[in-house]
RNA sequence: CGGAAAGUGGCUCAACUUGGUAGAGCACUUGGUUUGGGACCAAGGGGUUGCAGGUUCAAAUCCUGUCUUUCCGACCA
């Protein structure tokens, strides 16, 4: 049975992916446009991730900091590109109470002012390096049109900064931390990804290069999930963060940012989730495994407390719906919110001797004998189900891949139905900027080591040099 | 930022054209019967219509402005 609230996935998309937002209790919309309210279960989710990511930044060698919140203006315009990508999207602070400040300041889109800034002063000497920070805090920038979790005015995230002594050392760092994002997207969220270096014209603004991580909607629309930039020098320069090298010559530090957000949320919406509503990686989930009396009796209630004390002993998080509600809707309400199994307990199963349990991804009811080790038969289904939805959702991803020769190839692609397309490109950005007349496509990656599909542009069929993946994006 | 649509109890909508101070379903509360895919009966509680202003004896209804949401376009580390 459908899910009366919830728009039809092939039906609209867009209103699919809001209704399910909505339907989940993952966030509600707020007075202020682009500000939403992250609710528990979305939040939960949120707190899961950063759980998760932060324990990788540790294990890499970061530690947490905390920046704050107001950028003084004459400090976000060292850096020339920066503000100038920036520009049209800050918010800026000019009273304290009723009195005019001297200077405005911008609440901050991102903090790479403040982290060099502060990094000026920390280091002296190369023995200070490297300088490996991540800060998790909100960011505002003012968006036209706005999403929830897609594109916000104010969202989550974490930023990481870090200075090295030499450029190679950066470098390694910044493909270190997209392979860190590429191992959370697999691992964790079941999202299968490419990575790749973002053109000049898509890179971050401030960047000597941007590397990338980018996931397919169930819709075939692209969706930037994680970036990951190299900055050379340009900003120890414009903020003066010098030491002094082996030699005892002043050096200016090489530096770079990282940063993934609460967008992770609506990927993880738009790849996984169907029309009963949100559908969630056991391994992410707040809450993996639900129990359902079917109608509470003192032989339900005893067998549940055996389970229950069975899953504890396995680490299992969960939780018991003694509500008074119907168990078709507490069924119902599970799917909605996405948890990945359910245990269904009625007297009708135990008089059977059996115990069934749920998937959410398929939706597949499985009969377990009742004397079994309820909390080992939930890990193999936990695993099994989170293996499977990586599949499922590679299976989409490769169907909706494509490669194309010629302009008109991507056009028919694209318009037929969005996914990746791979093509040849010349690297001017001409031809890039030709691309968008087809519904907005956009280059989403470079693949770097990536053998050549042909050896002219698909746009101008002067000689190729890089082989792009192209696709629509949020 | 341009085009379109919409804002009425928590939700979905009605009443608006032809002004006369708001109604239904779901949800909620209480009692009872139920419970294997969003249960049923009965009795209750809750809104002055996004916000601001105007017209009028009288505004959810007409007018102006503004905010928010959705869709399309432009823009978008």
């Amino acid at each position: 049975m459908k899910n009366k609230s919830i728009t039809s996935r092939d039906e609209d998309f867009a209103k699919w992916y809001t209704d399910v937002v909505q339907a989940a209790h993952l966030a509600s919309y707020s007075n202020v446009k682009g500000c939403i309210v992250m609710e528990p279960n979305g939040y939960a989710l949120w707190e899961n991730m950063q759980k998760v990511l932060d324990n990788m930044f540790k294990k890499s060698g970061h530690q947490n900091i905390c920046m704050p919140l107001l950028i003084p203006e004459n400090l976000m315009r060292k850096e020339g590109d920066l503000i100038n990508g920036f520009a049209p999207e800050v918010a800026w602070v000019t009273k304290g109470g009723d009195k005019e400040l001297d200077e405005r300041m911008c609440i901050r889109p991102t903090s790479e002012t403040l982290f060099s800034d502060y990094y000026s002063t920390l280091v002296k000497s190369y023995r200070d390096l490297p300088v490996k920070y991540n800060q998790w805090c909100n960011v505002l920038r003012w968006e036209k049109e706005t999403r929830p979790f897609l594109r916000g005015r104010e969202f989550l995230w974490q930023e990481g900064h870090t200075i090295h002594e030499t450029s190679e050392e950066a470098e390694q760092e910044t493909r270190g931390m997209l392979e860190i994002y590429r191992k959370f997207f697999e691992d964790y969220l079941a999202i299968p990804v490419i990575t790749g270096r973002k053109t000049e014209k898509e890179k971050f603004a401030g960047a000597e290069y941007t590397l990338t991580v980018e996931a397919l909607m169930y819709n075939g629309v692209s969706l930037q999930s994680g970036t990951s930039h190299y900055f050379g020098q340009k900003f120890s320069k414009a903020y003066d963060i010098k030491f002094l090298d082996r030699n005892n010559n002043w050096q200016y530090a090489y530096q770079t940012s990282w940063g993934v957000s609460t967008r992770m949320i609506g990927g993880l919406i738009m790849v996984h989730s169907d029309d009963n509503g949100l559908v969630l990686p056991p391994k992410i989930a707040p809450k993996p495994v639900i129990i359902i009396p079917i109608k509470e009796s003192d032989t339900v209630n005893s067998y549940i407390d055996q389970v229950a004390k069975q899953l504890e002993e396995k680490g299992i998080i969960y939780s018991v719906d003694r509500s008074e509600k119907s168990a078709g809707f507490k069924f119902a309400e599970a799917e909605v919110n996405g948890i990945p199994v359910r245990i269904e307990v009625g007297d009708r199963d135990l008089e059977k001797g059996v115990v069934t349990l749920v998937r959410r991804d398929t939706r597949e009811k499985i009969e377990v004998a009742k004397d079994e080790n309820i909390a080992e038969a939930v890990i193999k289904l936990l695993d099994q189900i989170q293996k499977e939805m990586y599949e499922r959702a590679l299976d989409r991803r490769n169907s909706l891949t494509f490669e194309a020769h010629s302009f008109e190839e991507v056009e028919n692609i694209i318009n037929t139905h969005p996914g990746f397309v791979k093509a040849m490109w010349c690297g001017d950005e001409a031809c890039e900027v030709k691309m968008k007349e087809i519904k907005g496509t956009k280059a989403r990656c470079i693949l770097e080591d990536a053998d050549p599909i042909d050896d002219k542009c698909v746009v101008c069929g002067r000689p190729s040099k890089h082989l792009v993946v192209w696709d629509i994006q949020y």
